[in-house]
DNA sequence: TATAAACCTGACCAAAATAGTCAAGTATCA
DNA sequence: TGATACTTGACTATTTTGGTCAGGTTTATA
């Protein structure tokens, strides 16, 4: 069970963005240079967190990235969702009431793994961005 | 951010021997036709938990498998530990108290990932197989 | 004591997911 | 008009996953 890279990267490079948020737009090359992670993938990442409204382009010289909308109203789950990382406990169909892999009952654990689900996402829907970064402000003093 | 389905075959494969604990030892054979799981992969996954002392091997005609200690001893944790499904939500060493990525400070969001991981963990320390079983059982009334 | 059931082991492999790179743009500011 | 920075889509190498396959060994029981 792993987070990949991409929701990794997508968190990082807005918790470093919101930094500056109102102050001015932050280009993809200066996250790329304090993250350390190409600006390739960085814009595969931010065209999708573009297209989910978590962000807001600024073209041209100058130009760069800024939040589109409050830090405090951007959760984890948002973020998540926008770059397609999902927590996936279960092979099966989650709108299959009945069956599981076919069968005519759910697999003995099917509870479970939607217990788990549950309380994974209950993490992700409790943080937002404004959190991360007052936390790291807190811990650079 | 997925889990493996040898994680989640293993939790079934168990939930399904501890039903008949104390009665006999369970086949791979059976275990393999009732959840669906291929006899090869299951031997597999029964080697770990056996190497864990998890579970405990009879061999021979009428032998399969046993549990080797208590349901309630058992947790998701420890059966998780055996097949290798490890909660992994950095690429960075845990060991490495400073730095990550070779950074000579800690990833902005590191902290994050570390609640992440013992948010998760909580829920695998708590769950035991008898508790799985237990569940069970109460649905079916 | 033969034989079949069941465990045991290690090698092997295909498909999917991951983690990017690369190329060729377009928009805008100075 | 050039440099900066966003935009898009195709492509690809590597790793992980989810197994299969082949060849054992052990032991109850008929």
């Amino acid at each position: 069970m792993r987070l990949t890279s991409k929701g990794r990267y997508a968190v990082m490079a807005l918790v470093d963005l919101a930094r500056f948020d109102g102050i001015n737009p932050v280009s993809l090359r200066d996250i790329s240079l304090r993250q350390g992670i190409s600006l390739d993938y960085l814009e595969q990442i931010f065209s999708k967190l573009r297209k989910k409204e978590i962000v807001q382009s600024v073209r041209g010289t100058q130009g760069g990235y800024i939040l589109n909308r409050n830090a405090k109203e951007i959760k984890l789950t948002n973020i998540f969702d926008a770059v397609d990382e999902k927590v996936k406990t279960v092979q099966c169909k989650k709108d299959s009431k009945k069956g599981c892999n076919g069968k005519s009952t759910k697999c003995l654990t099917h509870n479970l793994w939607d217990e788990l689900e549950t309380h994974i996402n209950n993490f992700f829907d409790k943080k937002s961005l404004d959190d991360l970064v007052k936390e790291n402000l807190e811990r650079r003093l």
